[in-house]
DNA sequence: ATTGTTAATGAAAATGATTTTCATTATCAT
DNA sequence: ATGATAATGAAAATCATTTTCATTAACAAT
């Protein structure tokens, strides 16, 4: 089954409508590599359909991060922001985190050690603490490329 | 040289004066293993020194951050919190939030290999990325043990 | 101990992200 | 094609955080 059709069917399932602005949103999302906020996808959507509102994209947002198909993060820049969960393992992948310029990196070397460790821990905190853990989250806060030369300049 | 004396030496360097309500948020702060929120902060503050305003506390917050004496997070309930910085590694721990009653817990096992994982992946990406890692930050989504329960008494 | 400079404070207003309300519209099972 | 109702958009409400500004307090110099 093609994409949208696929979506439609599985949002049937649990008594949602398939709306126009929830395949736009989604459409964008699984687009883009960015990390976005409700802003910036509002302001990309009005693009080609200049009738959705900021409203509707906060609760098409919510919805999907429900669903399981979106990520929401909290990256400390005060909005939340939003990326397309993609199929399967391949994706998995964390986060650089500029701490100057607030830019985004996703980093996907070593993730086969770090999922060795990640599992290990799990099963731990499920032991030890009962904690049934149903997702995680690595990020490494620091200077990019670019605001490191950037300093340097400067000083 | 004893705790707040400390504090003043070290803030005096910069040009800051140590003040009683930063005296008072540096103190909560050391004594609790919670990560508290601005106003939670506010709330309890406010038991000893009713004159302290909100917004102070806010500024103090910011500065203890800069200064690097406590840390900040965002768990992603809308609001930032807050969390001393131990003396040394002893105090390197990392977080388990539940997804359910919000109630965050700290952990700190396996931090060995986690850390050394953690090391080399900082080499990685400063090799591969002219990233300068600065700090890094682990976290578990899942259910705790107490909304575990509670669910399978529900169903 | 007194004093002057000015960093820090608190109250109130402003801002900005997110949520709620409610009348209207659009989806989709029948 | 139609009815039930989930979804929408605009406006208002909320809530965390920041800014403004007149007043106060810390502390270096005396
Ligand atoms: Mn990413
Ligand atoms: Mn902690
Ligand atoms: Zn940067
Ligand atoms: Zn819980």
């Amino acid at each position: 089954m093609p994409g949208p059709k696929r979506w439609r069917h599985r949002f049937r399932e649990q008594v949602c409508r398939w709306t126009m602005p929830r395949e736009a949103i989604l459409d964008l999302l699984s687009r883009t590599s960015k990390h976005m906020s409700p802003k910036e996808i509002y302001g990309e959507i009005q693009k080609s359909y200049p009738g959705i509102g900021l409203t509707t994209v906060y609760r098409t947002l919510d919805l999907l991060v429900r669903s399981g198909v979106i990520n929401r993060f909290s990256f400390g820049d005060g909005q939340s922001r939003y990326e397309f969960k993609e199929g399967r393992k391949q994706s998995q992948h964390y986060h650089l985190i500029c701490t100057q310029c607030g830019r985004i990196f996703d980093y996907s070397d070593f993730v086969e050690e770090e999922l060795a460790i990640v599992r290990k821990t799990e099963a731990i905190l499920a032991k030890k603490y009962n904690f049934m853990v149903q997702d995680h989250n690595i990020e490494f806060y620091g200077l990019c490329d670019q605001c490191q030369s950037q300093n340097e300049r400067r000083s």
